[in-house]
DNA sequence: CGGTATCCCGGTGGATACTG
DNA sequence: CAGTATCCACCGGGATACCG
């Protein structure tokens, strides 16, 4: 059936798709730092190591779930080290590696472009929104 | 009712939070940067105007409404300038601001980033997941 | 050609409660 | 203190159909 051949064409179009975005590199660097909580905690251990509860605070308003969860991502990505110390409670420290280290300059250079043209970004906006 | 202002209390602490957010300038720049698709657009406006049809070509799986929807996201940052030619059919096309070129190295970067340092992260995640 | 409008599914992430 | 488990509301975004 043309029809059925049509649709099985088009599927096959999906996954090539999703494989080339699976291999491109900057696709997935951009899912971990265009991540809501990932740069802010990579920007929070920039300047050290800090503990779990820490972060909690520091970040403020990251649910517990996303704060575990991101932190083991940046874990599998090898940009954090956790480090558990066995004593009661026990105590867990976060810090980053080398390789995410290489990254806190990315990150800032972001951040500086952000608060430079963030200015024209609003007016942009205003202007677009008044003009009906 | 304490229940009544206890939950009261945490609605306010969630708008002050979302305010703080809403007026942090990387964030918000973070989110248009780290959007799926923005990125991918302004990369492909980088080197000269396009027009809706060769974007959707160019990009290749983004679907028609997100194409519309993120073009007219960066046209209101003011990082995308629309110029429609009125003929039949209409033509339309797409190019960057000056704003939108500024943003350009700093997306190359990421890029370079991402390149240099994606087979560590990859190499970081098979040594995570095989150590069970 | 370049949209807009509508429906609807699946994933994201918050709230809550429990464990070592 | 740090983490896991469960439930579920929300909305991002794909598919589809129709306009100027």
């Amino acid at each position: 059936m043309t029809t059925q051949s049509a649709q099985q064409r088009r599927a096959e179009e999906r996954i090539v798709y999703d494989a080339f975005l699976a291999v491109c590199p900057t696709r997935q660097v951009l899912a971990t730092v265009g991540d809501k909580w990932s740069s802010l905690l990579i920007t929070a251990l920039s300047d050290g190591s800090r503990r779990h509860s820490q972060l909690r605070t520091q970040i403020g308003g990251i649910s517990q779930k996303m704060l575990t969860q991101t932190l083991r991502e940046l874990e599998r990505d090898g940009l954090v080290r956790r480090t558990v110390t066995l004593q009661v409670p026990v105590r867990v420290d976060y810090e980053l590696t080398a390789l995410g280290q290489t990254l806190v300059p990315v990150l800032r250079a972001l951040k500086d472009w952000s608060e430079t043209h963030i200015g024209e970004v609003l007016a942009a906006r205003e202007r677009y929104d008044g003009a009906t």
